[in-house]
DNA sequence: CCATGATAGATAGTGCTACTATCCACTCAG
DNA sequence: CTGAGTGGATAGTAGCACTATCTATCATGG
């Protein structure tokens, strides 16, 4: 197909699918003349999966760059794939000195992290985002433990245990890569959303049953 | 206290505090002389409460206005505070005109929460947020259904459970409303650090136990 | 008491990101 | 054969979160 079919049925402008093949989100259509190139169903696949990493799970394109990097290399083993996604999608390395609070939050989440049985490598991300949450909240003069985090821990482990799941059903490689990808960043998101219902429902019945606004 | 001393303790340029003062997010410290305003410890924590919502919570400039406005109005009543700041991190209103699969998805999204028995305002963001979800799966060809998202649900109501019980614990409007935001943009970043680190656990036990990179 | 540095307030500029706009030579469909 | 569409390149834009600079003042220590 052209890349104006490709930009009518995937809702997305032809300057915008032009930048994305500059930036390497995109692989190039198949030229057929110095100026026409053919596009597949899996340049529209390809867009979908984009916009749902960036709308839904709020990626920059450069973090949806490394990812689908992730999800092309055939030599990445499947255990590794989550990690380099979550290390795509993880905070930036540390810039300057680390604050003190920083560095004994994060030595607690290690701890904390080794006290769940988890085996998680040492460099991932989320150990860091983890270890940030607390020193917010004891920054802000709430004097959380490691330990109010059990409860959530808990929880992201049966969840993570069911979606696992999941992703060993399905068949080959690229299926089961993209589902666990998908299942991180939408996944999340749909958590999120819930939660915040959730929090609402709660509310109301605690604090009073009037309608907002 | 100087503006230099609330950079030094607060860690934030002076510059940076000054364009806080501008956008609102920090009220004006009081002013001694033309050029002098003396600032307090509640200016303090206000910059902590400001970076939380910012580096941990993801926030914008924006979002974080509303937040601090409707934590700051008295007017608001407590069981109204939380749907204030879900509408100010939600999604932004719709624009052009609703895609087709967006409406139905909605429309089951609502169906759904009718279903769990959850007493939600009907525009609530995060029922949009859900549904954009389900559309985003849905666009990438896994034909999920709403039902899916009910242990995800389930989850979710037994945090909110635990949270809003430990927000009733709390004791002034101003803590419990500050908790309660804290709640659900802090809590919710840690919530999603550990799901990462679950499923990479999980990941290791499946796939492989080699170490990544 | 006066030089030095800090301050409030205002205006303008920066770097980054995710697009958009314009241009060109070319080509394909009617 | 003409006019809309195309690939490829370059340049421009809007929004955001700061950052820099300026001015008129003010605080303070020698």
């Amino acid at each position: 197909m052209k890349i104006s079919e490709l930009s009518r049925r995937s809702g997305i402008s032809v300057p915008t699918i032009k930048y994305y093949l500059r930036e390497g989100l995109l692989p190039p259509g198949i030229s057929t003349a110095p100026n026409q190139a053919d596009y597949g169903e899996d340049h529209l696949h390809r867009l979908r999966l984009i916009r749902a990493l960036m709308d839904v799970g709020g990626l920059g394109v450069g973090a949806v760059r490394k990812v689908l990097q992730a999800v092309g290399d055939e030599r990445i083993p499947m255990h590794q794939v989550l990690g380099v996604a979550h290390h795509a999608l993880g905070p930036l390395p540390d810039i300057g000195p680390v604050p003190q609070d920083v560095v004994r939050a994060r030595s607690e989440v290690d701890r904390f992290v080794a006290s769940l049985g988890w085996n998680v490598s040492a460099d991932a991300p989320a150990r860091r985002a983890l270890a940030d949450t607390l020193v917010a909240l004891r920054r802000l003069g709430l004097d959380y433990d490691v330990q109010a985090f059990r409860p959530y821990a808990e929880v992201a482990y049966e969840l993570a245990t069911r979606e696992l799941e999941h992703v060993r059903a399905t068949t080959s490689r690229a299926d089961a890569v993209e589902s666990a990808i998908v299942g991180t960043v939408v996944f999340e998101a749909a958590l999120m959303a819930l939660r915040r219902l959730a929090q609402e429902h709660h509310s109301a019945k605690r604090f009073g049953r009037a309608r907002r606004r």
